[in-house]
This record gives C-alpha cells, structure tokens and sequence, in this order.
DNA sequence: CACAGAAATGTAAGCGCTTCCAACGGCGCT
DNA sequence: AGCGCCGTTGGAAGCGCTTACATTTCTGTG
C-alpha cells in the first residue's frame, strides 16, 4: 500500500548516509570539476540506492529559475493549436525543461491566470487572441521573456507568425486561374489578425485580377456551424457566387456542407478553399492551405530558449511561409 | 526596453512598503480570520501598487506542494489525445493549479522523464501505452498521487478507461444486422490494450451471431497510412470481406480510401466502421464509436484531485462508456 | 482601575537546495 | 624542514515564502 505520507528522500539524508557534507552531495551530483572523482561516484550510488531526486522547489528557489516554459493557447479541440503545442512541448522537452499549458478559451479570468502561469515558467509563449495586448504588455514589462504566436506583435516583443496575406493571394489567384468571376469570402476580419490578412489578400488579388471585390466578407465566425449558416445564406441568394474563399477549413466545411444540402454540387457549381489542412480537408478533397503548425511552435520554442538564456539577437518577426494544397474542392484538375 | 535582470519584488519590499511584518503580508494576501481588516485592506493596495507576485518557488518550497498536475500522453496529433487534455485542463485550472504536459511519443527517455515530471507535480496522470508498468509502479510507490487513463491497471492506482469490448460488440452487432457475413478486422491487439479489447469483443459479436470469427486479424498500426495498406491487401484476395471494423478512425479512414482506389463503393461493395469519432469520421460519413475524451480527461482530474486532497474512496476503476454513431459507410439506412 | 482573555501582529524557524568562502591536507619545491 | 599552492571538502548564508509561537495591543469585566 503506498503511503500517503512517505517524506522524499533530501539531500541531507544523501550526505549523512555518504558520510559527506550536503555541499559535496549537491556538486557530486551537478558541477563537474569541484569533487574528486571518487567522491562523486560513491555519492552517486548512494544517492541511487536512496532513490534521492532533488526537490524542484527547492532547486528553483536556490536557482531563481523554474526549468519551466509556458504555452498559452485559446483551446486544442481544432488540430491546429494541438500541433503547434506538440511542435513546442518537443523542443523545449529536448532542451531539458517542462511544459505548463494553459488554455484560455471560455475562461473569463484569463489574464489572472497568465499571471499566474508567468510565475511559474522562465518563459512563455502567448498564441492568438488569448489575452490583451495590455496584459501581454504588462508581463513583457516584467522582464519575463517572451513569444508570440499568431498574433500581433506588441512592442519590443518577438513574434512569429504564419503568412496570411500572400497565401491568400495564392489561393485567391488559384482560383481565379480556373475562370471563375463571382467571389465571396467567409470570415470575420474583425474577429482576428489572420482573418484580415486573408481577407486583405482576397481583395488584392480580385483587384490585380481587374475583378470586381464583393462589397464586404460574409461575416461568420470559426467553425462548421457557422460556415454552413453563413454559406447557405450566400448561396441563395439570386446571384449566387461561384468560388468561396473561406476563412478557416472549418468554415469551409460547414459550407460544403451546405452546398450539398441545397444540391450544388462542387466543385461543378461552386468551388470553395479553406485555410489550415486539417486532417478533415484531406477527407473532404478541400483545397487549402496548409501551414506547418509544428514548425511554428518549434520555432517559438528555439526563440524563447534564445531570449531565456540571452542570446537571442534584437527584436525578431518572422511570418513562416505557408504552402497550397491543391484538392479537387477548387476545380477540376487533370491528373 | 523591458530589462531582463529586474528583479520581482518580494514579501519583504511590500512589508517594508506597508508598515507590517512579512508575516501580516502573507497572512493579509491568504488566510481571513488572522488579520485584521483594515491591515488587510492595506496591506492588498500596497502589494497591488507594487505588483507584487509571491513566489511560485518559495511558496512551493514553504507548503510542500506545488499547486501543478501533471499528465503524460503519447501525443497530441491525433484529436484524441488532444481533447482528453483538454477536458483535463479544464478541471485542473478550475481547482486553481496549473498543468505541466509531457509526451512521450518518440522519446527514447521518457521514463526518465517522467520521474522528472513527477517532482514537480502534487500528483499525475499516465494516459495509454507511456511508460511501462514498472515505471508507474516505482511512482506510485512513491506516494505521489496518480491516475491512469486508458490505460490497464497497475497495483491500487485509480484507473479510468473508455469502454472498448461492449463496444465493439454493439458495432459488430451493427455489422450483422446489415446482413453481412464475411468479417475482418483491421488492427494490431497486441499493439494495445484498447484494440485487444476491441478485437475481443468483435469476435464475441461474431461468436454469438454464429457466424465465422476469421483466423486472425490484419494486424496494422494506428494510423492511415498503415490502414490503407492493410485494407488494400484484404481487399484484394479472392474472397473479399463485406465489412471491415476498423481498430480506429484512421485506419477506417485508409482503408475508405483503399476501397475507392479499389474502385469498390462503400457501402454498396463494402462496409467498414472505426472508432474514436474523429472530425474527419464525420466527412468521411464514417460510422463509428464515440468516446468523450474531454469526460475522460475531466473525470480522471477530478479523481486525482480527491486523491492529492485525500477525499478518495478506495481504489476505483471506471468504464465510461461509448455510442454508437451511425452514419453511412456501415450500410444503407433510410432516414 | 486592574486584569484576564481575545485579537492583531511580529519573530524566527524552517522548507531543500546552490554556492560563496573558508578550512584543510597533501604535494612539490626551495 | 618549511613554505605556498592547489585540489577537495565543509560551513553557512541565502533564495522567498508559510506558520508555530511569542509578544503586544485591545477589549470588556469585576
């Protein structure tokens, strides 16, 4: 039965069971040059023999650091901030530290609880609307190194983003270059940075197309449910677009499926492409755009551990370059 | 420019600052009854002009706990693992701790780290196929709290698993109920403990419908790619299986896509089923056993809570169970 | 008005570790 | 033999906080 109560083993009781001072014990067990090579194998195996692992807290206490990075992200139930929390979670484990998440979605108290994580990490990284940039502010202010992800950059603070405006551009004249004329986008550019450089990509490459650009987006926010509510409108009415450029895979999904529901066929009747490749676009042929998620979070990771241990070169913005996946969703392609 | 040696400020500059000793500083930002209310008062609009932050570390150090959970899983790039730490995040950053992460998938170490996570947790969770049973045992025996997920069971450590053999019954049945007669099943039991599970009762299904339990399994890995090699290979023999029930989403997923390589339509010339309902089931009108990964996740930190709290019962074990979702690769329903 | 007891606050002892500095002993050298 | 040095080791001072215990300040009461 394992006891409730046991008390770890300290290093007091390493160095009363080697005969040594707790000194010898902690450098026998670290440093390499202050102990002879005697003493610290014989110390090692005790150390072994007691099970002894040295206590984090006080380790991070005597150290003044926490061996720890944070990661701040709104949820993981897309594929998209899971990856990206991978990508990270992989190198800051190699370079030896833990990882503390903190997931802000539907919490009203996120920004208490950045705090709180910023308290206990060397380090973190803050990715897409999760907080206020007064907030990140504040914490940046405190001297705590930082990244942003996906997120517009807020002072002095490094940043890196995936691009938004030049794949949509892509995208845009991709679908352009199969004849279409009529275009809609869905999305909310208000709602965050990427939608608007998507959006604002949209228009750029309508207008070089010499392309009338629809008024305004079809506002509709992240996911199936509202891509196929703001699909179906749009796709009834009298003049119905023939290309959708969609925000996110999910809205473009919501809106194939509202498509099939009004019997269009696509890409025959109207082609549509969505943003971020998800596992799901694979299955629904969508034409997207992928973005390597683990990529972003890796290189957050390399960046922050760079500020952490200050050899971080000046202010660094980097946009990650993004890649086309053409699938049947656009239009035909022969094979 | 934020400067990267500030140092935070302590107990004692708010002591100083407002009058008091450290002891009425703690005592004003924690405990009620020991202070008095206008020190109190006092001593909150000091520390917050100050922005005082106490010290993870030092409080860590001085409560002997740490206020953090911690939870092990593979990875995070299927939805499955990723939604199960969602649900745990939620219910660990709701009862005011923070969460660490580790994943173990590719990592030759991970029992090593592992213990390392567990020295900086007041308690964790293993999910799957992580670290072996005498890693667990050895943490458990240290009488750090735990909860194993998914995952079978090891001495007197709470277990929390989702239901796989009942399922695969229920789903089978399914299969039967279309009339078909000619089974496979497509995934590795000696893989994990779930696909033994499932393979078991697939064949208990196929046992009591009196029909023929095929020699053995195809024998894949999870994941599409390993499904879509396995089905083609099935596929292709002389007497073709009418359905396969896949080990999990993926593998159904590359075996759909095998079929339609095949040129065989499903479910006209083929049925088959997964598990897991993954996003993608849902486009792929996969027919499949739904888990609650987020219950998972959350019923597993309630129970670690209780057992770091001490309020647990004994030792518990869990099943939590499945649905059916039907949709239309196991046959032809109306609707 | 003195005094007991409660309320408020201060003092100081850790929590487990790292690390500066001093102490020690053995060595080669003169 | 005496000296200084260097390689090892121990002593002890924190790191920032909580909290048991001591002390002080009030309050109400006989």
């Amino acid at each position: 039965m394992p006891a409730r109560d046991r008390r770890p083993v300290t290093i007091y009781e390493v160095a009363d069971r080697a005969g040594v001072s707790i000194a010898t014990v902690s450098r026998a067990l670290r440093d390499s040059e202050l102990v002879a090579p005697s003493t610290r194998r014989h110390v090692q195996r005790v150390a072994e023999e007691l099970r002894f692992r040295p206590s984090r807290a006080g380790r991070a206490l005597a150290e003044g650091q926490h061996a720890a990075n944070g990661i701040v992200f709104p949820d993981l139930s897309g594929p998209y901030y899971a990856e990206v929390v991978l990508g990270y979670e992989e190198v800051v484990a190699e370079l030896g530290r833990s990882v503390l998440i903190l997931a802000t979605q539907g919490r009203d108290n996120a920004a208490e609880l950045v705090h709180e994580l910023a308290g206990r990490v060397d380090g973190m990284v803050i990715m897409g609307r999760t907080v206020s940039d007064s907030t990140v502010a504040r914490i940046a202010d405190t001297g705590l190194p930082l990244v942003l992800l996906a997120r517009p950059p807020v002072g002095l603070v490094d940043t890196v983003t995936a691009d938004n405006e030049d794949s949509a551009r892509t995208v845009t004249a991709h679908l352009i270059g199969h004849g279409y004329h009529r275009f809609e986008f869905l999305g909310d550019p208000a709602q965050s940075p990427d939608v608007a450089g998507r959006h604002a990509g949209f228009v750029a490459a309508l207008t070089e197309g010499g392309l009338t650009v629809p008024a305004k987006p079809v506002r509709c926010a992240f996911d199936v449910k509202a891509g196929y509510a703001a699909a179906r409108e749009t796709l009834r009415r009298r003049t119905r677009p023939e290309a959708l450029v969609c925000a996110n895979d999910e809205v473009a999904l919501g809106a194939l499926r509202a498509a099939e529901d009004l019997g269009l066929s696509v890409p025959g009747e109207l082609a549509l492409t969505g943003w971020d490749d998800i596992m799901a676009a694979d299955y629904a042929r969508l034409t997207t755009v992928h973005q390597s998620m683990r990529e972003l979070g890796s290189t957050a990771a390399r960046w922050l551990d760079q500020r952490i241990s200050g050899t971080s070169p000046g202010v660094r913005r980097e946009v990650l370059p993004t890649r086309l996946v053409i699938r049947t969703s656009c239009g035909p392609h022969e094979r």
